[in-house]
DNA sequence: GTATTATTGAGAAGTCGTATCAGAAGATAC
DNA sequence: GTATCTTCTGATACGACTTCTCAATAATAC
């Protein structure tokens, strides 16, 4: 599991010609140690916790931030059982899901996916092309199954 | 492929003890129309829809029949590539999952589904009690793919 | 150092959904 | 039909979240 590192975030700034501000550094930086611990977050959390570190920071920017990151491909936006849409930081470049849990809403990467030829099915029978797909699934971790 | 009718929508207001107002027809008859052309739409989608009929019909009401049927089973959840969630017509009770054309919006159920002793692996190897899942599956339809 | 341009911060405004509650509408008993 | 009771409704306030605007600022090239 190759974790993101700050460098790298700035590294994608530079190379699509964007600045790499002080406050896109403080984000980056946050977001790096919440990756490194596995955590999922709201724009408005990064907000939030960035406003420690730098107070002076906007909100706007912090979810300009996110929705770069995303587009850079080092975010990737998690369902949640009830609905509401978080951020994880992917952790590879490998194809994978999200096994979310219901009760903490601790976020864990999985493999399974729908068989590849279950997708040329779907696509011969409709006629689409088919361009992406998302797997959610929902449960309850171990440690809250332990604590209930 | 059942269609969804307005006496099915009553008669589930009535089996679950409640009242098949005014509203609530209004609102059903518009979701059928909908359901038979295999159109999604959003709870203000339907607000707007059914104030052209009945202008008196308020925003809360909407919402909560909207809340009501996917209760009863009728309506499902869909999550759009962009990001939106809007409502969609069951055409039958079986289990399936979504294909949504980026361009058009339209929705296709697909039966394509992640193998059982995929979820059994995940399960063992995360630890998770896995109680739900969703597939969302993106592409442009044959219709979107001509016009281009 | 100066000029140029991308980026920012603050707050207003918009969107979307929920909560509240008095009053209306529908069901039931007589 | 009328009285009574219960559910449902509509209007609106509210709250959470997100986007927009624009003058000020900071980064970069020269």
């Amino acid at each position: 599991m190759s974790t993101l590192t700050l460098d790298q975030v700035i590294g994608a700034f530079e190379a699509a010609g964007m600045r790499a501000t002080r406050p896109r550094r403080a984000m980056a930086a946050q977001i790096v140690t919440w990756g490194a611990a596995d955590q999922e977050f709201s724009s408005e959390d990064l907000w939030h916790a960035v406003q420690e570190q730098a107070p002076w920071v906007g909100r706007a920017t912090a979810y300009r931030t996110v929705q770069i990151l995303q587009d850079f491909g080092f975010l990737d936006r998690v369902t949640f059982a009830d609905g509401t849409e978080r951020y994880h930081v992917i952790s590879a470049g490998e194809h994978h899901h999200h096994l979310t849990c219901e009760t903490c809403h601790r976020v864990v990467e999985v493999e399974a996916c729908i068989a590849p030829e279950a997708f040329a099915a779907v696509a011969q029978a409709s006629g689409f092309a088919i361009s992406g797909h998302r797997v959610e699934i929902f449960g309850r971790c171990p440690t809250c199954q332990a604590a209930s």
